[in-house]
DNA sequence: TAGGCCATCTGGTCCT
DNA sequence: AGGACCAGATGGCCTA
């Protein structure tokens, strides 16, 4: 995904687009009678409806484009927990990195994986039972490598049938 | 080219 | 009042 960090895009950046609700005190400079009003009587107390109106219209758009870096800055930090969250859970030999989504379900089945072994963990009496169960599939002979991944550790099938994450297990639940 | 994913803008709502 | 959060809209990039 090469859409990492894009500038903002200005096609609606507080463009003329936004709508200006029509209320009372407020009017837009074209409805005002006498367009011509000199600079002058704007800045003394004759323009001050034009004056007043158009320091409200800049005060809004100083206002949308604090919210919009705000919503920027938070949109930041949520896709950086995302990466903190993508680099801890495992990837099965994926060479894309995973969405959101994808990245929430694998977190999930992680989650649930890892109780489920501490869960089994308390069911045996002494650890050295637990870790026998556990730690044969460790042993060389009982490692099967998936063409299609990499021969790496988190291609193991144990470990791959412990944490498997399947997208079409994940339905949206309503 | 369609579809998926993403970043950004925007207005609404809720909270402090 | 202002900030945080959210969801919808929009447009760009990438891949099958």
């Amino acid at each position: 995904m090469a859409a990492a960090c894009r500038p903002p895009t200005c096609h609606h950046l507080f463009s003329p687009c936004v709508p200006i609700k029509p209320g009372p005190g407020r009017c837009t400079p074209s409805l005002l009678p006498g367009g011509n009003r000199s600079l002058r009587e704007m800045e003394s107390g004759t323009g001050c409806v034009l004056r007043g109106s158009s320091e409200r219209m800049e005060n809004a758009a100083k206002r949308r484009l604090a919210a919009n870096a705000r919503e920027r800055r938070r949109m930041q930090g949520l896709n950086t927990a995302f990466d903190r969250l993508r680099k801890v859970v495992p990837q099965w030999g994926q060479d894309k990195k995973l969405s959101k989504y994808e990245t929430l379900q694998m977190a999930l089945s992680y989650i649930m994986a890892l109780t489920r072994i501490l869960a089994e963990a308390e069911r045996f009496s002494s650890e050295r039972e637990w870790l026998s169960l556990h730690c044969e599939h460790f042993h060389g002979d009982s490692y099967h490598q998936y063409p299609a991944q990499k021969p790496a550790a988190d291609s193991d099938p144990y470990a791959h049938r412990l944490f498997s994450y399947h997208p079409e297990h994940f339905q949206i639940a309503n």
